[in-house]
DNA sequence: ATTTAGCACTCTTCTTTTGCGAGTGCTAAA
DNA sequence: TTTAGCACTCGCAAAAGAAGAGTGCTAAAT
């Protein structure tokens, strides 16, 4: 995936790293005089262009016309991304800024997905999306029916994710909270660590054995699990930030802001690109570089959110293409790391209050 | 509320509707030779003109600038929302469209108003808003506690709305099954009905003293309650379809834009003005008639969506001022009576999937 | 007293023009 | 291989011009 780096002399490369900060920084295009003004080279203004005519000729940068500056183009970024970026050290301000934030936020998964991506979106300026991916197979560790009435009650089911769902239920016969717990003693036995394609006849009909007399409000119990399951597979996604995309003036352009809108409401696509993503480092996508259509001048950054080596989520940010790549990096890679601390002290201490989290003397 | 009709002759609210009527049409401003014409009339230009002066004069309508024609204000809009509009019949092809998808996504509320706010913005082809309000006070209806091991359990509260929340939570001492169920009875018997502020320091240490020498799990499942409480109070809003925002010429100002889209992203003032909202019909907020901050060239239509007689949220619609009220309207109304249905017969049958298993029995 | 026709006037908007400046590519010298 | 110099090309922005739409007003007509 990366480039060889020969091919591209040191000057080169300093040249093209000048020209994607200068973009980044101003949004223009870039002429080889003002490279030579911020950048000490010992070389003249025509040799800079003579090196950026040569830059263009391979690829790396774009002339938006005639006679304006230089552009990095999409491989440009891709080189830049991947061999020349600075790492951008997090301030301490910064830092305290995550924990206090996230601790107070501190939660079920979805929420501390949701404020780190509030999170990303303010410090970085640009838009914040938290993904929790589509599962290939989510299935139920635990199972609990809750008694209400005599024709109602609850079904509460624990994924092998940890997430906790629940749906309501109307027996079509009258259920008795015994009936209940010997229903959920036999899913509890044969239902658990089971995906949702796995739930075959023969294991509902051995449940409905089980049950005896009582076997009538299997079948809709069943199909409740069954849309859980499903329920679970389909991923999610929640944007924050919007409204940061229109800082950006590439972004005046009605027709971009609109795609880009567009695909960001419909969400598949950046699901389906998140879930099939394997590595666990951070990912930079750039423009069209995936068969996914992204919006064509921007790019996704996201970093996948680990439990226990399971990949569980996903914080990311989405601008224009010449975002502040460095800076978005470190705040991805800085939140994640906030994120493993919590969920960890999350399991360790209690349901996720901030009461400082000393379990030492247990009462309020 | 409403206008004294008199001062308002029959002509006179003829031009005031058919300039409303064209200007939500096509968006800019009215002169008096379009209406003559597309409007039968039996004067002439000049009296229009004469007339409109009037209108403006009492505040109807504005004039962009000098030489345009005219646009409805604020009160205009208001007037014609009162007293002018027409009602709009759906289509047969509409009624089913949204029987027909609401069908398919038939769930959980939530759910239900999500895909409802999304159809709402499909239909009328403006931003939809899905909301459930603030609670004022919430309380919880039923506890349940699930064993998981031997230092970690769920504990699971459905709330006087129904809905079922859930939190993870770790006992600083063990747990038993015993003294879980133990404690579900005692929550049961003490803090059901309760909202958060009225958990008091002695109902909980008449917990604890039934609770015995399990005492200890006490104090966490306590807070976790209280925060569970809180969470419920805050109220949520989804957003379905903003980039048909930019559809609207009106938004092309970019300053405008963000500004809605920065209310629309911080939901504090929608969910607000939503929440303190009595009326249990359609309501319609024009620009800056509330106190709340909402965009001063866009309308919020929304209509609360009612379970057994109390609100359990909302649908709705952003756009701009001059939205096809008729249109919204009706589709809104539409929308909240197949709601209501819907719920009802997910009351009926079972947990939320559209089997056609027939039940007989039924009470809320 | 109300309505109408006519006309001058005012503003916006769209297009065209013009000038400027930034930045390039090329050539010839170092 | 690098540098200095220069002519050339474009895009951008302000200025100027032309076109149109719509009004307000006045004076005549009903």
């Amino acid at each position: 995936m990366s480039f060889p780096d020969r091919g591209l002399s040191e000057r080169k490369k300093q040249i093209l790293k000048a020209i994607v900060d200068a973009h980044i920084e101003g949004g223009g295009p870039v002429g080889s005089k003002y490279i030579l003004q911020n950048q000490h080279l010992t070389c003249s203004s025509a040799t800079i262009r003579n090196e950026m005519a040569e830059l263009e000729e391979m690829g790396y940068l774009e002339q938006p016309h005639a006679s304006a500056g230089r552009v990095p183009s999409e491989l440009g970024y891709r080189f830049y991304v991947d061999s020349l970026l600075e790492h951008y050290a997090m301030t301490t301000a910064e830092i305290a800024q995550i924990n206090n934030l996230l601790k107070a936020k501190m939660g079920e998964l979805d929420q501390i997905l949701l404020a780190a991506s509030n999170l990303a979106s303010s410090l970085t300026n640009y838009t914040g999306i938290a993904i929790k991916p589509r599962f290939r197979s989510v299935s139920i560790s635990k199972f609990e029916l809750i008694f209400l009435s005599a024709d109602h009650y609850i079904l509460v089911a624990v994924t092998s994710t940890g997430a906790v769902k629940s749906k309501h239920l109307r027996g079509k016969t009258d259920v008795t909270p015994t009936a209940l717990s010997k229903l959920a003693a036999s899913f509890n036995r044969h239902l658990v660590g089971l995906s949702a394609d796995r739930i075959t006849l023969p294991i509902i009909m051995r449940i409905e054995e089980e049950m005896g007399e009582d076997a009538g409000i299997v079948g809709s119990a069943i199909k409740t699990v069954y849309g859980l399951l499903s329920e679970m597979d389909e991923g999610e996604m929640r944007v924050s930030g919007i409204d940061r995309l229109l800082q950006y003036p590439e972004c005046s352009d009605v027709g971009q802001l609109q795609e880009l809108l567009g695909t960001l409401e419909k969400k598949e696509d950046i699901l389906d690109l998140v879930s099939r993503t394997e590595s666990n480092g951070i990912n930079v996508v750039i423009g069209s570089e995936s068969e996914v259509k992204v919006m064509n001048n921007s790019a996704l950054v996201f970093k996948p959110i680990l439990q226990d080596g399971k990949t569980v989520g996903a914080i990311g940010i989405i601008g224009p293409r010449r975002m502040d790549y460095a800076k978005v990096l470190a705040t991805l890679e800085g939140l994640s790391g906030n994120i493993a601390n919590l969920m960890q002290a999350n399991n360790q201490l209690n349901g996720g209050f901030s009461d400082g989290g000393n379990e030492k003397d247990g009462n309020a």
